[in-house]
DNA sequence: GAACTATACGGAGGGTTCCTCCGCTTATGC
DNA sequence: GCATAAGCGGAGGAACCCTCCGTATAGTTC
């Protein structure tokens, strides 16, 4: 409210997120791979000063970078849904589609088992894009447009029920996830969902 | 290791559980009461202390006549299924067998359903019997029984896969619970499920 | 109905986790 | 080098988990 300057608006869009320092960006990464072990190890529940303990680094610091539980959650899943993202991409070039569409929900399966019980309730948030704001990080919507893109390729070679939409073939594939455990029974109940 | 004289048997089978004393059976219905409550407003993680505070009881009462929250939790839902084990029995009097299958299954999925999240951890123990002991109560077997008789009915009158088993069925109502959220979807879904 | 005892009750207490708050430290730009 | 914005750490209050044990009482026996 004084005639303080106004700080120079640069030429770039307002930059949403100004760049770490460079211990922060340290300390972001330290906390991260404490967290994707504590996950894994303990699931969703892990404790999260433990989480900073193994990270050697304060609970606040813990806080400061990751203010929920579900967003820590959500960084350390990232990395794992773009890498099968990526594989969609790949598997675009498949000429058989239905085949590229089996290899690409089993890879997510796999994926979002190896999380174990964290598939169930953050994978979905984390896949529900729609429910989520607009300025959502576009990692998850990336991954169901290729997870689409499979679909609608297998549906025009005449191997998928016109019918199915992508939505539905990833609830399931949740669904699967976080209602079995052993991978024979996952595998088999897959394949007899996709005729 | 004394010569204490033996207890004398009953003649009855050993009585596993001896009656419960009118104050411990009072308190017992209280605690299941607030548990109800408790668990469905809050989810499988509500806090067991206000459950003990809203029945109006010691926590050393609640633990003592449920040692874990698993117990608990599986007291509470016992009801439920039984009464969708009651419904099973009377659809197996209902002619087509296809719809009696249907309509069982819906039930199946809203009664799990109106447990929220609770579903997805203790429903799916609870119908998963065989992981269990041998001496374990029996309302769940019961209802995968009554389950797996209305699927043979559909099966023999031709209107369900002859390859689908009764645990499939039971496996994909659980996932479905878990991982849909709005009613119109989880029907759409399972009908879809069903041909 | 009094006395006795197995059964059940309550809640204090020690341990853990969650999350916030704020005084201190340090990286970065000048 | 210095100023300061950005970041750090951990003390602290609240909630929860679960155990333990001294006290109370229902049920039984005479």
């Amino acid at each position: 409210m004084s005639s303080l300057e106004a700080p120079v608006e640069t030429n770039e869009a307002p930059a949403k997120e100004r760049r770490l320092r460079a211990d922060a960006a340290r300390n972001r990464d330290r906390l991260l791979a404490a967290a994707q072990v504590s996950f894994e190890q303990h699931g969703p529940d892990a404790s999260l000063e433990e989480i900073a303990r193994n990270a050697e680094v304060g609970i606040g610091t813990l806080y400061r970078h990751f203010p929920t539980r579900e967003l820590l959650l959500e960084a350390v899943f990232r990395d794992r849904i773009e890498s099968v993202t990526a594989l969609g991409d790949q598997l675009l070039a498949e000429p058989d589609a239905f085949d590229a569409l089996t290899q690409w929900l089993h890879a997510h399966l796999t994926n979002a088992s190896a999380c174990q019980g964290l598939a169930g309730s953050v994978v979905i948030e984390l896949l529900d894009v729609d429910t989520h704001g607009e300025d959502h990080p576009p990692a998850c919507a990336q991954m169901r447009a290729v997870g689409a893109e499979l679909l609608a390729r297998a549906q025009a070679e005449g191997t998928a029920r016109p019918d199915a939409d992508s939505e539905d073939l990833v609830r399931l594939v949740n669904a699967l996830v976080s209602a079995t455990a052993d991978a024979e029974d996952r595998t088999a109940l897959a394949d007899r969902l996709f005729t």
